[in-house]
DNA sequence: GCCGTTGTTGAAGA
DNA sequence: CTCTTCAACAACGG
């Protein structure tokens, strides 16, 4: 689930649910998700300090407070809520912070990612800027740079941070443009077309916080048993590219 | 038991 | 060195 518009989300579910609110309780239901730091210290450092306003850099959450800083990842399946102290805990809430009146919850099935209580320059070390930051200029230098396929690119992480399998399929046929295209072979029209479709589902996306899912877009179609563009109606492919399944109309994209 | 999964990583190969 | 693929991580559904 979590791609860059998901983790604004989470930033907005946690700025308005915990900011400037005191952490009563830390509590650490399973601790495969703690990373460099085990149950104790994490609730000796957050317990007591302050919330505040949360940052988002590509698919990472930076929770501030007057102390430490905690970074989330969601890997496949995390989530963050914001729950009343009576709802009923969900087998997969791995942790909860407790704050006045409310729960937050790191919730994720499969226990991919989780939390770094850590510096975040460390651990954003490796990340390009965000994909909602990187301007045209920028944008075209960073794929004339690149040796192999446009996906893959968009996917890196350490180029642009926050696309991942669904919005860089979307992205790229919004843009018209092959998802096996070489990433430095694009011509200057083409590159225009896709930095401008990468800001615009990005922005529908945040604003809906996820890939809308409507039969207008591709992403609506994924997963039917016999995909076609809602475009022009021909019939998607599925293919693995850099790892992942890629789904796209070679009837529109070029 | 098989296959697949909106993510990332390290190892191995091209 | 650059880039890609692969297996692994863990858990679940079809």
């Amino acid at each position: 689930m979590p791609e860059l518009p998901d983790v604004e989300g989470f930033r907005e579910i946690l700025a308005s649910c915990a900011r400037g609110r005191r952490i009563k309780r830390v509590e650490v239901m399973d601790a495969d998700v703690l990373h460099g730091a085990g149950a104790r210290r994490l609730a000796r450092e957050l317990t007591g300090r302050r919330l505040a306003e949360p940052e988002r850099h590509g698919k990472w959450l930076l929770v501030r407070t007057d102390g430490p800083t905690v970074l989330l990842h969601f890997g496949m399946t995390g989530l963050l809520l914001c729950c009343d102290a009576d709802e009923p805990r969900h087998r997969h809430d791995r942790v909860v912070l407790t704050v006045d009146g409310h729960e937050l919850r790191y919730r994720d099935q499969r226990k991919l990612r989780g939390l770094w209580p850590d510096d975040p320059d460390r651990v954003l070390s490796d990340q390009g800027p965000d994909a909602m930051d990187l301007g045209l200029a920028d944008f075209r230098e960073l794929l004339s740079a690149r040796r192999g396929g446009l996906k893959s690119a968009l996917m890196n992480q350490s180029l642009l941070a926050g696309l991942g399998n669904l919005t860089a399929d979307e992205i790229l046929w919004r843009a018209r443009l092959r998802p096996s295209r070489a990433a430095s072979g694009l011509t200057g029209e083409e590159v225009r077309r896709l930095h401008a479709r990468l800001r615009s589902v990005l922005r529908s996306s945040i604003r809906v916080g996820q890939i809308p899912p409507r039969p207008s877009w591709l992403t609506g179609h994924r997963d039917d048993a016999d995909p076609h563009c809602p475009r022009c109606d021909g019939r998607l492919r599925r293919d693995r590219i850099a790892g992942r399944t890629a789904v796209w109309c070679p009837a529109c994209q070029r």
